[in-house]
DNA sequence: GTCTATATTGTGATAGAC
DNA sequence: GTCTATCACAATATAGAC
């Protein structure tokens, strides 16, 4: 209830964010968005002037949201099995509270794939170091020797992808149980690092 | 050049398909089906009264092709082993042809989820009978105990997650090294099933 | 800053000639 | 079946009062 949380510009990000998030840009309408944040169209041109400019806040702040975290694995002093772990951990929270996020990002991004390389630079996105890190602990014999790249996508897939095809696996693999579903995803917590430790590690 | 391949319909319906699923359907104009077929608009509602019922046949087939496909794994007397491989291969080769299928039809399930039950039962879509066969090897001491279904989410993610972020991949991993993604997509076709196979397997 | 009313354009859909 | 011309409405955007 702070003055910054009711003020107009904030409630007009907001209620883009879902819409847009939700409808992809194509799909979003203003007046949807004046709707949600109930005010009228006008004012939403008053403060963004088009409609671009508008999904261009909303999106870089998911995008900055989505992908650099992905990207900045924690402390350098953990090992490349403990980054696993933690990072399942952290990718699957940020996607329990945002599940909508993933394919809303993919789903624009393909409409618009050069736009990426300006919001990498914008965002300071850089390929992550774990990649090489990774390399240095298959030189040192701790690692099976298999591409690091591979691995990584590996990790990324294994955790992104359950909430961008949730409707499906909903569907079709749990008679639309969501109970069934939520506890999946918990359970992934743990067996995701289980199973890429496993599939890497020395014999 | 047969007689089949040029008629109006099938032209009408291959434009669509590579608007709708490069665009979406709320992307998609029905003045650019037009053009990609070489006709005018007029047309496409002589032959398909409304955009909805252009779209519908467009989904359902892209649907039919690839839910379907993922579900369906090769001749029942394999192994879960020889499965995976098979799997892999068939997955990455469909998803080669069709880059862009697997974000659109995640984007598109995630616009109208409740769609999809109807898509199912259509195209006769059930739960795959990989993960009771998985829990028979597992029973039978042949795999590590952990979730069957964990295990197949874990194929899927690894063989449709990278196309689906392939901007992503290829702008921040692979300076959009265009060549370097296709190499590293063909890898994939062995890294997946090495990697399932040692994560599974007993010690 | 916020509203109502309106302009302007885009887009799905139809009428009707050929 | 295929076309041109046009309608009808939806959606973005702006003008102008308060």
């Amino acid at each position: 209830m702070q003055e910054k949380d009711t003020n107009t510009e904030t409630l007009i990000l907001e209620a883009a964010k879902k819409v847009f998030v939700l409808k992809g840009f194509d799909g979003a309408r203003m007046q949807e968005i004046a709707d949600e944040a109930g005010i009228n169209k006008a004012l939403l041109h008053y403060y963004f002037r088009k409609k671009e400019k508008l999904f261009e806040a909303v999106f870089n702040e998911a995008f900055s949201k989505f992908v650099p975290k992905i990207w900045k694995i924690q402390r350098s002093d953990q090992t490349v099995f403990e980054k696993i772990e933690e990072a399942a951990e952290q990718y699957i929270n940020l996607f329990k509270e945002n599940p909508h996020l993933p394919i809303f990002v993919l789903h624009e991004l393909s409409r618009n794939s050069e736009y990426v390389v300006n919001l990498l630079q914008t965002n300071g996105v850089m390929p992550p170091l774990i990649v090489s890190q990774i390399q240095k602990e298959i030189d040192e014999g701790k690692i099976e020797n298999m591409p690091p790249l591979q691995i990584l996508v590996n990790l990324l897939s294994m955790c992104i992808f359950p909430f961008a095809a949730r409707p499906i696996i909903l569907g079709i693999l749990m008679n639309n149980d969501v109970q069934a579903f939520d506890t999946f995803i918990e359970q992934r917590k743990k067996e995701i690092p289980k199973f890429i430790i496993k599939a890497i590690s020395k014999k």
